[in-house]
DNA sequence: GACTTGACCGAACGGTCGTGCTATTTTTAA
DNA sequence: TTAAAAATAGCACGACCGTTCGGTCAAGTC
């Protein structure tokens, strides 16, 4: 254990993109607490106890690191929500894992705060640049892996071969935002019946007839 | 038409509250654009013509711009989502005509940007204090008012007399969510069509069956 | 006509913002 | 081992932040 490549835990790493991951993670947590644009660079500095200006090397402007921000949330995700889903059977099992997990993320799974991708989604909807795109190609890759799912259920027989899985995306989606709503600002106990009852109608409406 | 009382059009006004008002609504429409944060005082002077410190007379903090900012939104909403709702009749009409009226309001009838009381919900939901009270406040009027609006819906026969509606209240606003995310940040041409399919899935389930 | 009150302004405060420059230190490659 | 390269710090800048203060000007009251 003396130079590189000590065990294989991880692909070779500089040491600038070490940090800059370390400063990503930090972001990614504080953001989620205060938002996008109210993240300054001064407070990302003082909390990984790097200056200003030499955190400010790894990213040139704040619209970029707001962008790789964006990238990073959307790694985190598929490491805590989709790929743990994604060991589970095809079709409805996969659904519901993917369901649970979810809201496990939004409970503030890998942060403290809620989702940073529904917040900014309202937080840049009407401002456009590259933070924008890049919250907007987000949401649209997302809707994209929830109608896909939905038509691995097709496959498999769980969903009425003429589901509308773009629907399903749309429906499954909203739910997740009212989850967020009900248990994150209003801290209502009942937020997971509430969701876990609509997720059971929505399921009603795609699954083939069982009588 | 020279002193006061001219017409019963306004109740009297003294002109701080009258200035107040233009202030808040200018506000309104700034921050359903930047979001409440990020609605500077500086930036709101500009707007309304006036200087930072004659502006910041009126209200006495940040805060309490904020708040009151939020309190302005709940008037709004009133005027242009409820109260012409509940000119038509009694439970599915009136049902059927708040989604449109809230749709409309969600693609900026009386504002430019999207619903603040949405993005704010998220803005403030890890952000203890005034504002995150008032807008947890406005949002458990809101549901309060969607399921009551079920409760005539069942009173009426329209719903079926073991409907849940504080469900019916949660599925709604949810849909409302995903409609606000397929049109202003996907601007999805089939958001309208995606959230219709959703509330008529939804009145599906609460419906009285009729075959 | 003196006095109070309310609305508004201009200037200024200490602080923080994002962003450059120039060193200095640390890592990496030869 | 050493030189090139990368990472980080120090410092400074102009702009803007929320907030305070003293002052002006008009309208109303005694």
């Amino acid at each position: 254990m003396k130079t590189a490549s000590t065990t294989l835990d991880k692909p070779k790493l500089s040491k600038g993109m070490e940090t800059r991951e370390k400063i990503l993670e930090k972001a990614v947590s504080l953001a989620s607490v205060c938002g996008l644009e109210d993240l300054s660079i001064g407070k990302l500095a003082r909390a990984t106890k790097l200056s200003k200006s030499g955190l400010f090397a790894h990213f040139k402007s704040k619209e970029n690191l707001q962008a790789q921000i964006i990238q990073k949330v959307i790694d985190l995700y598929q490491d805590h929500v989709l790929r743990p889903s994604f060991r589970e059977p095809r079709g409805l099992p996969r659904i519901r894992a993917l369901f649970e997990n979810w809201k496990r993320w939004i409970d503030g799974d890998p942060f403290q705060g809620g989702c940073i991708a529904l917040a900014s989604a309202l937080e840049f909807d009407d401002r456009p640049g590259v933070v924008r795109d890049e919250v907007e190609g987000m949401m649209r890759k997302l809707l994209d892996v929830l109608a896909k799912s939905a038509q691995i259920a097709v496959d498999e027989g769980h969903f009425r071969p003429d589901a509308d899985i773009g629907q399903f995306a749309f429906e499954l989606n909203a739910i997740i935002y009212g989850y967020h709503l009900h248990a994150r600002l209003l801290q209502d106990p009942a937020a997971d019946a509430r969701s876990n009852e609509a997720l059971e109608s929505l399921l009603r409406e795609f699954k083939v007839d069982q009588q």
